[in-house]
DNA sequence: CATGAATGAGGTTTCATTCAT
DNA sequence: GATGAATGAAACCTCATTCAT
């Protein structure tokens, strides 16, 4: 009785484990390469399982890359929970999810072009998905509650929709890192030098702090 | 007007054609799937010319596609150009440059997803190109030019990076364009609808000059 | 009536139900798909077993192939016997002869498709069958007893081959239905329709007695 | 001006070449195969031409399929018109008739297992077809010409179904060929010897002839 | 200037079958 | 008796590109 539970667990195990390689490798496959230039082969090969297996568990290419997509953002806004910036106050909160969007971006390369990919296809994937909008309504939940405490605080005006608001934070800092090669091409200069980026940070907070703030 | 010289007009004019013909197929292609997405087929069946003169004109499909990067950011420089942004005053010169972006990036969704591409494969393709660089530059003329009337006028405060200011405009523009699939995918709320665009240009145009503005 | 003794009856009668099953999975998947078309995935579905059950008890696909044939021609055969057609007058024996094999392939279109298969595998399988021909002897002794009769009544003539006539009788009945969609698809007629499938019955049957009677 | 034409002859000529190369080992494939267990390859191999070549050709195994069966009726229906059985005495041309299926059948296998594999698709390519019937329809003409004719000089009853008539002589040729390897299996006889094919034809001769004629 | 024919390499996906318990 | 995990081979098909005029 004892013997037998260990062998199911193995079992389990080594599944979720292949499952769970192909899914990391698949991620940095799609986000660097997009969808259409992304090789199964070379997932398989990174995953280190048979390329059938991939079939096996996630159907196809394109649910394959719906699945890495809902597991983005499930970790995004995982991490954004972990904040708990319901329990700071309103102006920090706001600076810090400015801060916290730009560092992840930073880290998380793969979220940008991923996303890129994605809007490229219309959201066909995404549309698909039955998990994903009730993954994001606890950051919608999140913003409408620092605002409201920033109203009844005076410090933040009346009418300020928590959507459009994370969409401009979003915005600053997602398209200054996406469109970087391009920007520093046409630009001519290193836009990835500590210096700008510091300033990059200042100057996105200042101009939403700006705004919301009465 | 002899008999040889209207033959070899129709051909250069022909030839042209070709060119102009494939340049916005390609364009329209590469925008609708990518790089890699994208079909030299469908591009010589839309341009309604044979195949082998893609590669008679272009050399490859990679260099097509600078070619595409090329004219459109000569394209979108030039309308900024025609707006005479030097001959506008200070606060209302942001303000149309806003609106402008705005519209522009609107009615031209193929420069969103164009760039994007680009971007994906780290501007290989720009950074090969000798003439990007210049064709940019008066943008930033223009821009250095409106923030030093506004600083003489007392209407804008001192030390505004052009570039960062125009990164910024670009940002709020074309990041609730570029990824406006994902996001009403993962927030279930028609971000398109007319109401909510007009809000949004409103938004935009407070927050930039909420900024720039002492 | 020990305790041992209904676990082990349960166990086979599961496994007579699994192999039950599986084998009549596999007659429709073959019959609808052909060999090569058939896969084992879905009649492992079909059975609701596991893929690996079928190796367990059938060793190959070809195999299981094999042990469907048997069955379809066991299952015709039996059918005939019930007939009881030594019991009957000649006429009437060849009569209800010619209705059974026309009824029994209407509402059996499996055993055409699966011969069908058999013959475009030259009946690789069929030849290492070692219970096929002693499976269909008793078909001719009892054609070859009634044209016996027949003839000793003075109502057929002498010298048919009871093989022959068996071939006609199927032949009429098997290529009208097994060629059906062709048929309708090259004359554009519906030949399923209730007259011209009682017509085709009478036409069948006058042939025939117009050939054994003289 | 005369240099060119063979030029373009040429080109013509290789191209008609590649296609009908293409299609001749296609039906050899597919006859000795089916449509399913056929490959794409192997047609490649066996025409020698670059396996790309023939979706280039034919776009799809499916279309190459059709085309394939298409080029087969138009090949009987042509056979069929050279007997020229409009100018041939009633009794004898029906005796012709059988006699050019039957051989017609033998020496062409492809022919059934061609339309067997049609068949098991329930007809879905041909249904697609757009000149399969009016290919078709020469062939009824025919017969409802000689039945006409053998029915003016009182030769032949009146009311036969030309259609009805056709289908039982080819069912009689058909399936005794079709079917030859199941039936030499299970009735353990030789079917194909000489003397066996020779009373088949006249058996099947006595059949239709004891029929339509009075 | 223009083109129909042709290709080698490699794409995604599917297959019957086996492994390990 | 039964099963979920895994696989090598090969299937159909597509791709950017070149050939031969």
């Amino acid at each position: 009785m004892s013997a037998a539970a260990p062998v199911v667990e193995t079992r389990l195990r080594d599944a979720d484990r292949s499952q769970a390689a192909i899914l990391l490798a698949a991620r940095d496959e799609f986000a660097n390469h997009g969808l259409a230039g992304a090789r199964v082969d070379r997932i398989a090969e990174r995953a280190d399982v048979n390329k059938r297996l991939i079939y096996y568990y996630f159907g196809s290419k394109d649910d394959l890359f719906l699945a890495v997509l809902e597991r983005t953002y499930a970790d995004i806004r995982e991490a954004e929970q972990r904040l708990h910036l319901d329990e700071v106050e309103p102006v920090e909160a706001i600076r810090q999810l400015i801060s916290f969007t730009w560092h992840y971006y930073l880290e998380h390369p793969e979220f940008i072009t991923l996303l890129n990919s994605e809007n490229l296809h219309r959201a066909v994937h995404l549309k698909r998905s039955e998990r994903i909008q009730e993954m994001n309504s606890p950051l919608v939940q999140l913003l409408d509650g620092i605002l409201e405490r920033g109203r009844r605080q005076h410090l933040f005006h009346a009418g300020i929709d928590p959507i459009q608001l994370y969409i401009s934070i979003a915005s600053l800092c997602y398209f200054y890192l996406s469109n970087n090669p391009t920007l520093s091409a046409i630009f001519g200069r290193d836009l990835r030098a500590p210096k700008a980026m510091a300033q990059r940070l200042s100057h996105m907070t200042e101009l939403v702090l700006g705004y919301v703030m009465r």
